[in-house]
This record gives structure tokens, sequence and C-alpha cells, in this order.
DNA sequence: GGTACGACGTA
DNA sequence: CGTACGTCGTACCG
């Protein structure tokens, strides 16, 4: 009946039908890693892209509800008064499912004063008078008086929101009795309960509908009630305003003003990259291809326009380089690719020029001062290309903006990894780029005079937008430690292969002995680094008590592992403890070894902007979680050497910095004391917590104050502490309330940052370094109450985070500036590792010192520790 | 070959 | 029901 030369117009009722879906999709499977529930986008979506996958309509929209005030509940007060609360679970996720929509391109039309059906009404007729076909998808009965020969209804059916009905003339009165014009008459008489509209009793479809084929119509049958007979027909009498009150709330308004009209609904090409960020934040793995498949969607992001305007870069030879340079004005983009680690293509570019060179002897000549000068310069990841100059003999200076962290600075959740990542976000353009699987590419990609024409301007527009505080973050701490981390990074640190090879082939005969003991223990094989098997093995044939329950079965993790030591001994638990220890050992061994370089040296990489509080992080290896805590762990650290040439190694670390600054930021009096005083901070914590003098302090209380104290730092609650300390809750909330009644302040401070972020939507260290907070509002408490712990963490490790980096630059300035050859090789968060050169000791250990101790001006002091020694173990404490 | 998950190392 | 990271092996996808 379709007519396929008309277009198809699909309008949906957004809210009713994610209601639907809410309701019909089981919460628990449909929730993000960090809790926010999906189960309404993810039921909604799916039905929509079948819909379109089936219907292929040429015009869409899905209309929302703005509120559940509109001219029916003035009009009478009880209207969808019964109705209960929408759950705050389904609210927060519409939202999100306007946010999939936009993705996709599809208008989400709101009017105010109006319900969505009263919408779709209106585009119904609009539509249909405009020749359209049109299909209305709603959960709303009201909508069956929508239907005509253009206008077709889709209703969810009871087995739920993917079995979709069509109601056409013929269907409508197949079902009702009655034509659709006629419907809302049946249901005035018959009345709604759950729209709290009653009508009258002991009325329902089949009387209503015989009275409207006897009288022809409602108003016949109102003034023809005298007639009927029977209880019936008194009720109808009595209920003569209830019934004309019914019909004038249930005719949907076909007149809403709109701000699109039919023609304006067209289908627009999907936004891939939107729909890829936001289906991969909701976790949903198979939507995206199913939309692709649906809307012939190539997966391809070539949507947004290719700015034409990139100058032509001129080609520069080495004679030219100096002449190009003192023409050019402001700042100056540079790229450098690299090959190998050593440079290969230079490019250069103004606002309104580019240029660009290969590196050559002769082209490093002519360039080498300028790029080792002040001169200001704007790259994209300057880092790598900073160290592939240092690694050619050259050097870079004047490095004054890097888009790529000040796009993190901007938002440290969504770390762009391209450059072309950010001239999308800043641009709002598409870099141009080589396709790698095109043998011969159909566009060329950006030269690098090009990319350092893109790169300044989108320098330019986050400049712009960065706020004042952010931007000196920028300048003088991320700037300058990108500097000190590429020196690092060239350095590396020496790590002894033969240390570590022998530990090594020991541990792996450790962990077979450990392994054969295990299988004897349970009279089978089993693959002990499979989860998934050694469930079988506790669960169902030893039949060991349920654990903790993770996504796909019980947890067989070290904590419930020991939990079950105690309740249900078995050996081959410890068994599998030890074996988990010497194999996880000997992995760490084994990726350090390989890592080991021909100079004998490890050369981690830090990512500047791998983390949302601003700590670094280090890959490849990480170097920042070698193991500490165990005799074996030191024999791994003792690998890593004083290289040759210099004659130790020096380690410092800040003590309790997190708590010091916590004191800082609560400004309490107690807590600025404990650190004033010089007292071992937990022992004075503990002397005032349990009311007694220091010295009386046992190990047993410390080690109490000390777990409140850290876990202050990430929003502990009496739970957590009682679960860590193996103590009652009821003893954890004692402790913490003696712990608050003598650090008030302490208290006082987290809670009122936690607000201040709500309100403001962010959290700030002490330098003006931003993570926004936006689930501080949401209405999913899991969600929320995870973001109001990260953000009562965030300006705290942030700071430290901050203060750390200050320290570093200020001490591999100052190492270079008194031309020391002792250098900053490690960070780890709150430690750094120096390698002192021969008779530097005095010199480098003074200015780590000064370093770290004055990189931030408290209102407690901040002390640094310091070791020294032929290795990191030995240096360590 | 890629991705998810559980587990576990560090601050 | 404690923050921030990276890496490993297994299991599973196509």
């Amino acid at each position: 009946m379709t007519d396929s030369a008309k277009p198809t117009l699909l309008i949906v009722d957004g809210h009713s039908l994610a209601y639907r879906a809410f309701y019909a999709l089981p919460i628990e499977n449909f929730s993000t890693k960090d809790g926010q529930h999906t189960n309404g986008i993810y039921g909604f979506l799916s039905m929509l892209i079948n819909l379109i996958k089936a219907e292929k309509p040429t015009h869409m929209a899905v209309a929302f509800d703005t509120s559940r005030v509109s001219f029916r509940t003035r009009e009478y007060a009880e209207y969808k008064a019964t109705r209960s609360e929408t759950p705050a679970e389904f609210r927060g996720q519409i939202p999100l499912l306007q946010e999939c929509l936009a993705a996709m391109s599809i208008p989400v039309l709101t009017a105010e004063d109006v319900e969505a059906d009263d919408i779709l009404a209106t585009l119904a007729t609009q539509g249909a008078a405009e020749g359209y076909n049109v299909l209305v998808c709603s959960g709303d009965r009201d909508s069956i008086q929508l239907v005509t020969d253009d206008v077709t209804l889709l209703y969810p059916s009871v087995q739920g929101v993917s079995q979709l009905k069509r109601y056409d003339p013929t269907t409508v009165r197949e079902r009702y009795g009655v034509p659709p014009e006629q419907y809302p008459d049946v249901a005035a008489l018959v009345g709604e309960t759950s729209d709290n509209l009653p009508g009258v009793p002991k009325v329902g479809e089949k009387t209503a509908v015989k009275w409207l084929n006897q009288f022809g119509s409602l108003d016949a049958v109102l003034d023809g009630a005298d007639q009927i007979k029977g209880v019936v027909g008194g009720n109808l009498r009595e209920h003569l305003d209830d019934v004309r009150r019914n019909r004038r709330l249930n005719r949907l308004v076909r007149d809403v003003p709109l701000p699109l009209t039919p023609a304006e609904l067209v289908v627009k090409p999907i936004d891939t990259q939107a729909v890829r960020d936001i289906f991969s934040r909701l976790e949903f793995r198979t939507l995206t291809s199913r939309l692709y498949e649906a809307t012939g969607t190539v997966e391809d992001e070539a949507d947004l326009p290719v700015a034409a305007t990139a100058p032509e870069p001129a080609q520069l030879s080495a004679g030219d380089v100096a002449a190009w340079l003192s023409a050019a004005e402001g700042d100056i983009g540079v790229t450098v690719t690299t090959e190998g680690g050593l440079p290969h293509r230079v490019g250069l570019a103004t606002a309104d020029a580019a240029a660009e060179t290969s590196w050559s002897p002769e082209v490093a000549a002519s360039l080498t001062p300028w790029l080792a000068s002040d001169a200001p310069k704007v790259l994209s990841d300057a880092k790598p290309q900073l160290k592939a100059l240092r690694r050619a003999g050259a050097d870079l200076g004047g490095i004054t903006f890097d888009v790529m962290i000040a796009g993190w600075l901007a938002r440290p959740s969504f770390p762009d990894k391209t450059l072309g990542n950010l001239v999308e976000r800043y641009l709002d353009e598409k870099l141009p780029e080589a396709d790698p699987s095109q043998l011969v590419p159909e566009h060329e990609g950006a030269t690098p005079g090009q990319l350092s024409w893109y790169t300044l301007r989108v320098a330019a527009a986050q400049r712009a937008s960065l706020p004042p505080r952010v931007t000196d973050v920028l300048t003088d701490i991320e700037m300058p430690t990108l500097v000190a981390l590429a020196d690092m990074e060239l350095a590396g640190v020496a790590v002894s292969h033969d240390k570590l090879s022998s530990f090594s082939s020991e541990l792996g005969a450790r962990a077979d002995g450990i392994a054969q003991g295990a299988y004897a223990a349970i009279g089978r094989e089993v693959n002990l680094g499979s989860p998934k098997q050694l469930q079988e093995v506790l669960f169902d044939e030893l039949g060991l008590p349920k654990t903790r329950k993770t996504k796909t079965g019980y947890s067989t993790d070290a904590g419930a592992l020991v939990a079950l030591q105690e309740t249900s001994p078995h050996p081959f638990l410890d068994l599998l403890l030890q074996h988990r220890e010497a194999t996880k050992l000997r992995q760490i061994i084994e990726s350090l070894d390989v890592a080991i370089g021909a100079d004998h040296r490890v050369h981690t990489t830090y990512l500047q902007t791998g983390s949302q509080t601003g700590r670094l992080s280090s890959t490849d290896p990480n170097l920042q979680n070698i193991p500490i805590r165990t005799d074996e762990s030191h024999r791994i650290r003792a690998a890593f050497e004083v290289g040759e040439g210099y004659e130790t190694l020096l380690t410092a670390d800040y003590s309790q910095i997190e708590m010091r600054i916590m004191a800082h930021l609560s400004e309490d009096p107690g807590l600025i004391e404990a650190f004033r005083s010089g007292e071992d901070l937990h022992r004075y914590v503990g002397a005032r917590v349990f009311g007694v003098e220091p010295a009386e302090v046992t190990p047993f209380m410390r080690t109490k104050v000390k777990a409140m104290s850290y876990g202050l730092v990430y929003g502990l609650s009496a739970f957590g502490l009682s679960k860590q300390l193996r103590i009652e809750q009821s003893e954890a909330k004692q402790l913490m309330t003696e712990y608050f009644a003598r650090f008030g302040a302490v208290r006082d401070y987290l809670r009122a940052s936690v607000e201040k972020a709500r309100i403001d939507g962010y959290t700030e260290t002490i330098f003006g370094r931003r993570r926004p907070f936006p689930d501080l509002s949401s209405p999913n408490r899991v969600l929320r109450e995870n973001a109001e712990r990260a953000a009562l963490n965030a300006p705290i490790q942030g700071s430290a985070a901050d203060i750390m980096k200050i320290a570093l630059l200020r001490i591999h300035r100052r190492l270079r500036d008194e031309h020391l050859s002792s250098r900053v090789l490690l960070q780890i968060h709150d430690e750094l590792v120096v390698e002192v050169a021969p008779g530097e000791w005095d010199a480098a250990e003074r200015i780590v010192r000064e370093g770290m101790g004055d990189a931030a001006e408290l209102t407690v002091p901040l002390d640094v520790q310091i070791g020294r020694g032929p290795n990191w173990d030995e240096a360590g404490h």
C-alpha cells in the first residue's frame, strides 16, 4: 500500500519507547563499567535501527516530552497524577540518548506545554498534507487517532519494543471496531487508568463501540444518554462531564509551533566520529555496524569539509632557509617528521605561508641555530620530535605551545591522539589524510608544512578558549616538563641483563615446582593463569564457597583466595597464590629484559597526556610499577644500576606529599601542626585520635590512623575502612568520628571541595589545572558517587603531580645551567631517580633537595628523603 | 589480528 | 562501598 514514489517520514516518540525499553531490558546487563545505565538507550536505538533498515525513511525526527507539565495538567490537575516518579536510572539516560541521536544527525524535537504525542500529531498532519507516507512510532494509544491512508502507526506489542505492530485504517477498524478518528471517542468513554482519566464505570471497549455505532458519534451518544437503559446508562448520565473532559484531553494537538518542517527533517549523513565517541563511551559494541548497515553509511570519516585553503608549501633548499625564516612573522608552526627516530622532513608555517625541506647535513647546518633558539615555536606532540633532533645532534628551543598537551589540559578525559582529532575538535575541519590502504591514494595527506599550518591554527583556537590559569599551567609547567622528559627518555636507565636473566630462570623453576604441587593437590592439570579454569576447580570441583561476583563469574583474586583460606582451607589455594607471585615477577623481569637496548639501558616513554589528574604515566616498559614490597622485588630493583661513567644513583622522594597538600588545602590546624612538629605523622595523628602520648601509640593504633589518613585522600567509606583493617564497620565508623573530632577542618574541606566542583563542573589544583566532572550532578547514584570520590581526590593527586613536575623542571634546568653531567632518569610520581656523575654528589644532592623542597610554598614544609647507592634498591629506602 | 576481562604491579 | 595508572595471559571475536 505504500506508494514508493512518496518520501517516507518517520516520527518517533522517544520518551515512551525508551521507557518501554527500560523496563523490557534487564538493567544489570546494560551498564557501563563506571555504572551508567544504558538499557533504555540500547533498546531504543536497537529498535530505531531495525526500523530504519526495514522502512528506509527519507525523513526522520524523534520527539521528547520536556516535562510532565503541559496544558493538560493545567486543565485537569490530576492528569497522569497517579503515575509514579520516573526512576532516576531512566531519567539519566535521556540526555545520553539525545546525544546519540545528535551524532546520528536525527533531529530531536521538544516543545513547551505539550507532550511528545502532540508533536507527532503535528508532524503527521503536516507530513500527510505535504505528500509523505508518514510512519508514527509511539507507545501511546492516543496516537491511534492519527492513522489515515497516509499515516501508519507502529505500536510496540506486548512482546517488547522490537516487535512493532502496524496500524492502518483497516487494522484499526478490525482491532477496535471503529475507524481511527473515532478511537478517542471510545477511549473517552472507557477512560484511561494510566493517565488517571476515569471513564464511565462498567463501560469497556465493547460497550463503547456498540454505542458509537448505534448513535453514530460521541455527541450523539451523550445527547441520547437518556435512551440507554440499565446500570451502564445511569453511569453514563452521571459521568457525562468526565467523558467530555476525557475527549478534550485525548485530542492531540495538530498545530504545535515547531522549529522544523517535515521537509527539513530529511535524513542527513551520520557523524561517524561522534557516533564512535558516544557508542564507545556507552560501551555499545554491536550497534555501530548495525547502524552503518541500516543507513548505508560507509565507515569512513570523510564527513567534515577539507579546508581547501592550506597554503602550498614552498620547497626550501638549505640556502633558502634563512631567508624564509627572516621573512616569517609571529609564531612559527614546526613539524619534524621522523624515520627510525631521526629527523626526516621539516615543515614550517606562519598564519599564511608554509615551507618544508628534507633533513640533510646542509639543511641541518642552516636550520639548527634557529631551531635551538628561543624563537617561539608551536608543535603538535613535540617530545618525539625534540628527541629525534637531539639524536641528530640538534636542539629545539622556544617550544612555547604544544597543541596535544593544550588539548589534554582542556579536556583530560578525552586525550586526542592525533593532530587530526584536534583539527576536527577545534577547527571543525578534516585534516587531509592519505588512505594507507590505497596503493595510489586518491588524495594526498597533508605535507609537513601543511601540518605545521594546521598546528598553528589549532593553537590559535586553543589559546582563545583556554582559561588563563590553565594557560599558565601549560606554559610554566607542562612545556618545560616536556623538555625534561625528552632528556630522561633519551638517557634511559642502566639495567643488568645478567641479574635479571638468572633471576628469571630461578623464578621459572620455582613456578614450575609450585605448579606441580598445585596439580597434585587437585588431582589434575589446569592452566593456573586462567581465571575461568580456576573457577571450575575452586567452585565446582572443590566445592569451595562462592566469592565476590565478577562480570563473568566469581573472583579468584588474591583477596578472595586469602578469605577462602580462612573459611575453607585447601592446600591448592596457597600454592596458587605462590604461583601467581612467581609468574607475575617473572613477567615483569622478562618484559624489562627485552626492553634493554644496545646501550644496556632501558628507555621508557612517559605519557604526558595519559592521566586525568595531571600525573605522568610510563609505558613500553612501564617503569612506574616496578615491584618494591617483597624481598624478591628488591632483587629486581637491584638490577637498575648506575651507568658507566657515573658514580652513583640518587633517589629522592617526597614523604606524605598528599597529606601535606591536604593540610595546606584544608588549613586544618591539627594537621598543620603535625607536619610542623616534625613528629612522625601517623604517630602524631594516632596520639590525637586515641588520646595518648605520641610515645604510647602502638603499632596497631598507627596502622589504623595511617589507613584512615590515606583513605581520606581517596574518599574512603566506613565500609571500605572496616574491610581494609578487618575490623567491624561500627569500629571503623567510630574511628572516623574520632578522627574528624580532632581534624574536623579536613572533613569540611573535602565536603566543600566536592560541592564547589558540583557547582563549577570541574575541580582545580593549587596551580589551576582543571578536571571536569559532569557526573557530579548525575541522577545515577553509582555514577554520582564515583564522581564524588574522584573529584575529592583530583585536586590532591593533581597538586602533588604539579609540584613534582615543577621540581623536575627546576632540577633539570639547574643541572644544565650549572653545567653538571648528572641527570634525572626516572620519575615515579613522588620519587626521582638521578644518575650522579663523579664528583658531583654534593651539588646534585643540593639541587635535588632544593628543587623538590622549594617547588611549592605550602603552609607546611615539603619533606624530601634522599638516598644513595650503586643501584636502585640500595639507593632507595 | 583485534578486543575484553581478570588479575596485579606501582604511587 | 578507595584514587590514578600499564601490562600480562586467557578467552573470544571474526
